[in-house]
DNA sequence: ACAAGGATGGACT
DNA sequence: GTCCATCCTTGTA
């Protein structure tokens, strides 16, 4: 196993709400598979939605071994959840990209055509990208994994968290405004 | 040992 | 908009 980088260190080593915010528009391929970062959230340890709220477990034990880990759960026993580790055991939930590479592999995985409906959601992207336990706990520096850092900020929307029942209110979810590859469309402010 | 329920997606009305 | 598949982790006894 490869040391993680410097600049891919320094980068996950942050406040993970300012993380999940310079995520978008940067890059993520799975053994060359993959596209932009168009919304994230954001979940920390302090807060009760966060896997880690309670501690290190079997299942988020990945959530422990550092910035710039990966960190892939299970949810609602059928589709798998990425997830990007920050400092602190704090990680970013990766909800939707952009495909702009290995396109015809995501429409054979996922037996869709349409680009907008290939990883538009949590677990659409981890059936799209070929993510599943296998690459829990792995350094987003090692392959299959290849990561690049935005090199713009692009124009930031920002709403609640999606489907949770705890710690609803804080505004941790993030997307580029006016893609056409969120998960679902953010609410309008009042 | 056991029950509850979840950071979802797809099919359907 | 509603419904629910499916299973593993977790809290509680």
């Amino acid at each position: 196993m490869a040391a993680m980088p410097v600049d891919l260190q320094r980068f996950f080593d942050r406040d993970v709400v300012l993380v999940a915010r310079q995520l978008l528009g940067a890059r993520i391929f799975v053994d060359g598979v993959g596209g932009i970062i168009t919304e994230t959230e954001a979940y920390h340890p302090s807060e009760p939605a966060s896997h880690a709220h309670r501690g290190p477990t079997a299942r988020n034990a990945a959530m422990f071994l550092g910035p710039g880990h990966v960190y892939i759960y299970r949810i609602y026993g059928l589709h798998w959840c990425l997830n990007f580790v920050c400092s602190d055991a704090a990680a970013v939930l990766i909800r939707a990209i952009e495909p702009t590479a290995g396109i015809s592999t995501m429409i054979a995985r996922r037996r869709l055509s349409a680009p907008r409906e290939l990883c538009s959601g949590p677990g659409k992207l981890c059936d799209a990208m070929g993510l599943s336990k296998l690459e829990d706990g792995r350094s987003l520096a090692d392959p299959p994994f290849a990561f690049h850092p935005a090199a713009a900020e692009a124009p930031v929307v920002v709403g609640p968290r999606i489907g949770i029942t705890r710690a609803a209110d804080l505004p941790w979810r993030f997307g580029i405004a006016g893609s056409a590859f969120l998960s679902r469309s953010f609410p309008r402010p009042p």
